[in-house]
DNA sequence: TGTACATCAGTGAACGCGCGTTCACTGATGTAC
DNA sequence: TGTACATCAGTGAACGCGCGTTCACTGATGTAC
């Protein structure tokens, strides 16, 4: 078969997506080379065509997942009035929905905890799109200095991907629910203690 | 050759503690049922006197690294004054020296993430668990009414837990370092937004 | 316009390897006599 | 007190299996003539 002029990359830029959707359930290390190309519905033999190896394919899984995470919250703030908009992406993302549907969810909780274990540049790749959703946020805090506009920034992201993690851990309940919603609290910057 | 009366239950405790140590580096699909027995100075073989499957091991190792942290904690919170306590389990966890060394640290940030898929029981337990280590940032808070002391307590640890993922993921450094101070300032509730 | 050929994304068998698990065996020591 | 035996935690070879990776091959279609 002989295809279209960027076939080649159509085909490389589904499995990266399908991938992408598939570890965010599973993990990094919760799907094989023939699960990946199944998942773009093709067969395994192919890999090699499209990736070097499959710690390769991993790597751009998580980048794709972390940019598509960035474009939703880029799209959240634009609906929003200006005073809520920080408010609402963090009540999006600790929702039961994300909670329960990880596959379209943030890469962070299910992803991040493997890249400690990747090489250096992987790691560099992370940081800096990691630095990019925390942008994100750092835009709604307009009234901050923006040195704090960017601890707040890091800080409820970090309690977000926490919180997501261990609300999951615990399976669908009361206590999930209030994980939820004590992140809610304490990444929106609502919990005062006497 | 006969061994002492607890001889076996002793091999067994060692091999539950060795396996926490190594897992909470490696996750917990990190290390085979061959690395675990060597990391308790053992061969493979005689795993399944002591366990009945490899996942039997990994939630008992889990268990008792839960069990751990939650002793450091009250030893912890016993040795500071009364108003400080909080403030020095929130620094003592999100310090460059727990960043650095996840294998006597707290196994949240790398194994909470595998419990999602493993049975129901097993979450259960892990739940169990995670109760008893909120009622110790519970208890820290005395001024505080019940149900908000319970919200602060849990949004912290899950603060906590994301900042040690996170600040891991983009190796260590200054953006690290940074993921570590807004942690803190996010997981004290000493973040005033405007 | 019709035909022969080159291309190359995708296929599926095969590779060596490490995995979780099983099992026949070992051998030091407590117990029975 | 000395000896024969039962015990059973630990050993290491072996099991079937799935893994990541390699490679000779396929065959539809764009291009050359």
């Amino acid at each position: 078969m002989r295809y279209e002029q960027d076939h080649r990359r159509q085909t490389h830029d589904r499995i990266v997506e399908s991938a992408s959707y598939g570890l965010r359930q599973t993990g990094a290390r919760g799907l094989s080379v023939v699960d990946l190309m199944k998942l773009a519905g093709l067969t395994h033999g192919g890999f090699y065509n499209h990736f070097n190896s499959r710690a390769a394919l991993v790597s751009e899984a998580i980048a794709f997942a972390m940019d598509q995470m960035t474009a939703r919250w880029r799209k959240l703030a634009q609906k929003k009035a200006n005073g809520r908009r920080f408010e609402a992406l963090i009540a999006d993302y600790l929702s039961r929905r994300h909670r329960d549907d990880p596959r379209r969810g943030c890469p962070l909780p299910t992803l991040a905890v493997d890249v400690v274990r990747s090489s250096l540049s992987e790691q560099h790749a992370f940081a800096a799109k990691l630095e990019e959703m925390i942008d994100v946020f750092v835009e709604l805090l307009p009234d901050e200095p923006p040195r704090q506009a960017r601890r707040i920034a890091t800080g409820a992201i970090a309690t977000m991907v926490g919180t997501i993690v261990l609300s999951r851990a615990v399976g669908a309940g009361k206590f999930s629910d209030r994980i939820l919603d004590a992140g809610r609290g304490t990444a929106g910057g609502r919990i005062r203690k006497h």
